[in-house]
DNA sequence: GGGACGCTGTCTGTTACATCA
DNA sequence: AGTGATGTAACAGACAGCGTC
């Protein structure tokens, strides 16, 4: 259990979180009317550890986290702060003042230094703050990543003044879009595959029995001879490609290329055969073909 | 020219928090 | 009220590209 008197000491010396590092920080509060690390004040405030987790907790009940502060962030950008260990030292960029430092910032920077001292005492793990991003700010995200998924720095400068945000912030939301866009592309590749597959794989199936039929017609000419090809069209519900009357010199391979949306089929004779039969959902989009492989070839396994 | 080095941006996997059922 | 599932902000590490020496 630490002791009062050395709790201001060891917040301004014994941060290992990196955002909260920064000496100008605590100098800031020094002289801030909501000075906490002078002695009497903290004392007066949080009169022992126990009490000091109970009181922050009160006294920071109703501050609204995700309030946008009433400073921007440029100094931030300007210093070339960038990097992922930037999240919070942007509260205090060298060319800020001390008067700029809010009162909510202030809060802020309280209930971190609170909440530090109830992690470090509770689990040792560092402690990481979670501001939930309003809508609006969601939705100006969003319509920027519709217009380019990437950001150079004027842009994320720019975005970040507009939301009020940090530039850190606005960078990471968009690498963690970006995963998200990832992911779900890769979901959608890995369901049109299997749903490629699966019809594959019973056309297949229908080819080995069509081929099983006709291995035993051919054992009974009068049959053979009289039966009409199983020929059927196919078309593609997107493209309305029709599968083309049999080619002359047809090679043995049923052909899908994704690229081009289409089925192109070249066998001996057309049958029916389509990747959409059983699905009614419509051609995946695809936008990474690197990822996707270029072709898929079914050899007739007989043939 | 090319290797070493540092910087920067992005990707990827993970963690931790907020919210909801 | 407690809890598990889910979404996502934030983080860390790896990597590639680029400029400089």
């Amino acid at each position: 259990m630490m002791e009062n008197q050395d709790l201001g000491l060891s917040l301004s010396l014994n941060f290992s979180d990196k955002r909260t590092a920064n000496p100008l920080q605590l100098n800031s509060l020094a002289s801030s009317p909501f000075n906490l690390f002078q002695k009497n004040s903290w004392t007066d405030s949080f009169p022992s550890s126990d009490q000091n987790l109970e009181k922050c907790r009160t006294f920071l009940k109703g501050i609204d986290v995700n309030r946008v502060p009433s400073i921007t962030y440029e100094e931030e950008e300007e210093a070339g702060v960038s990097s992922p260990n930037s999240t919070i030292s942007s509260l205090s960029g060298n060319k800020r003042s001390e008067r700029e430092i809010t009162c909510y910032e202030e809060l802020e920077i309280m209930e971190r230094e609170c909440s530090r001292s109830i992690s470090d005492e509770e689990d040792g793990e560092t402690y990481r703050k979670k501001l939930r991003l309003t809508k609006d700010q969601s939705a100006v995200l969003e319509e920027s990543f519709k217009e380019h998924n990437t950001l150079n720095p004027k842009q994320k400068q720019a975005l970040a003044k507009r939301l009020g945000l940090r530039p850190r912030q606005v960078e990471v939301w968009f690498q963690n879009r970006r995963a998200r866009t990832k992911l779900k592309q890769t979901e959608v590749d890995c369901e049109f595959l299997k749903r490629c597959c699966d019809n594959l794989t019973e056309e297949n199936r229908r080819l080995q029995k069509e081929v099983q039929e006709l291995r035993t017609l051919k054992l009974s000419p009068q049959f053979y001879m009289q039966m009409t090809p199983p020929t059927t069209l196919t078309m593609c519900p997107s493209c309305e490609h029709v599968a083309g009357p049999p080619a002359p010199s047809a090679s043995r391979s049923t052909t899908i290329d994704p690229r081009a949306n289409q089925m192109v089929l070249s066998q001996r004779r057309p049958v029916s055969f389509t990747l959409w039969a059983t699905s009614p959902v419509p051609h995946r989009p695809i936008r990474q073909f690197g990822q996707m492989g270029s072709l898929l070839i079914l050899e007739n396994p007989r043939t």
